[in-house]
DNA sequence: GGCAATCATTGACTTAAGTCAACCGGAGAC
DNA sequence: GTCTCCGGTTGACTTAAGTCAATGATTGCC
């Protein structure tokens, strides 16, 4: 690893949630640790049964992680972006990968290889506390998914996400779907088909407006209220 | 707290996987924070949006955690029993409890205060370890109920259960349900009227027999396949 | 020991959402 | 420039599973 990178991966991970607030030392000894790895858009990175030895932090670009029926249909569990982490389950509890991850766009990983990984971990309560609060926040997301896929109807669960994502880019009542529709409804729990047909029931109803990826909240009120009662 | 208790207490907690082979003297520490506390079946533990000020350990009995939609159905996110840990996300993510916990039977749970114990886990990498072990394993099997719910139809779901079921009690094919139908309705993500009819179309298709709780296998080979493919 | 309350089962009906098939339109390939 | 392919949309149809209601079966409480 050539000095100019290994400076700004160092910086990079210094930045990343995981690691942020560690001593330089640790940093440079992760930095000994990581692999930089490339994918092109919907390339795999690894597939459900696959050995774990390590966990992986995206670089660049984004990742879905998934799982597949025995007839093909596929449920999204997350999608990463820049500085999040996936791939860490079999790093603590042993065994292998309980999902399948590919790239969403072409993109760049740093991947921490499990052992090296685990004696920092050891060495580093700061770092150990880190951890727990992602798996502890990600533990959280799983719980609102069961409960949404469970207790609420498609409308539902497509309000709710609207209304994160009007969150996440804080542009007023516009937002832009961040997702091809086909990779929202497994993102949702449904397919293309009744995604299609949802949306354009809550336009009829006021609800929003609607213009390819673009979506308008027009009555955010009664969106909320779909949100969190999950039945149209 | 007298000191009889105070011991029998320690050497609990030794034994638990989470607190297993951790050194006395943190025991003792443990100890120190740790409060013994009883409930009644069918009483609240917490609620959702309740502050984290701790997390809770199973000593006797059995648990509960749960989500409820706006009209009042329930999904059962976890059923815990002795040794086991519940609660502890908002300890490490901040925040409150996003789901809530009540007891399954009367029981008596040891509660750690959320501060004292990350104390602990800050001098502790042995313990931090175990955490991200528990932590990751949950994550595990979060995954495997979502898909589950999302890909798998009730029949699946129902024969993969019944599956579990059998491994864990180890005794040929012969099982005992452990929770009631209305409960294991809650669990798979469906209504006691639907258990009942599939319960009954699998005794009819022959994979097993039915006799109140007591549940037979007679066709491993296909029950197996349902609990994979999902569609009966 | 009998009464109330909860749990389980069954039937008739409704409905959300999936399936299958056709079609449209834009992006990229040649 | 045209062709192909993929993503999205729409319609007609099917189906798994939920709702509502009634009835038994158990459990446990005075």
């Amino acid at each position: 690893m050539d000095g100019e990178q290994g400076k700004s991966l160092l910086k990079w991970l210094g930045e990343t949630s995981l690691f942020a607030g560690m001593d330089d030392t640790y940093l440079q000894d992760l930095c000994g640790i990581a692999m930089v790895v490339s994918y092109r858009r919907r390339a795999t990175i690894f597939t459900a049964g696959d050995p774990g030895h390590g966990f992986y932090l995206v670089k660049e670009g984004r990742v879905k992680v998934y799982m597949i029926s025995a007839d093909g249909k596929e449920q999204i569990l997350h999608i990463l972006g820049p500085g999040e982490p996936f791939g860490e389950a079999p790093v603590f509890a042993g065994q292998s990968f309980p999902a399948h991850a590919s790239a969403l766009e072409d993109c760049r990983l740093v991947f921490l290889p499990r052992d090296a990984f685990v004696a920092l971990v050891t060495r580093n309560p700061s770092l150990a506390l880190n951890l727990l609060a992602v798996l502890s926040q990600r533990l959280r997301q799983f719980a609102r998914m069961v409960d949404s896929l469970s207790l609420k109807e498609v409308p539902g669960r497509l309000a709710a996400h609207l209304l994160l994502l009007s969150r996440r880019q804080a542009n007023g009542d516009e937002l832009e779907l961040d997702l091809s529709k086909t990779q929202l409804a497994s993102l949702l729990g449904t397919i293309p088909e009744t995604l299609s047909r949802i949306l354009k029931k809550l336009q009829k109803a006021g609800y929003i407006g609607i213009d390819g990826a673009k979506i308008t909240i027009r009555d955010r009120e009664r969106l909320a209220e779909l949100a969190e009662i999950g039945k149209f």
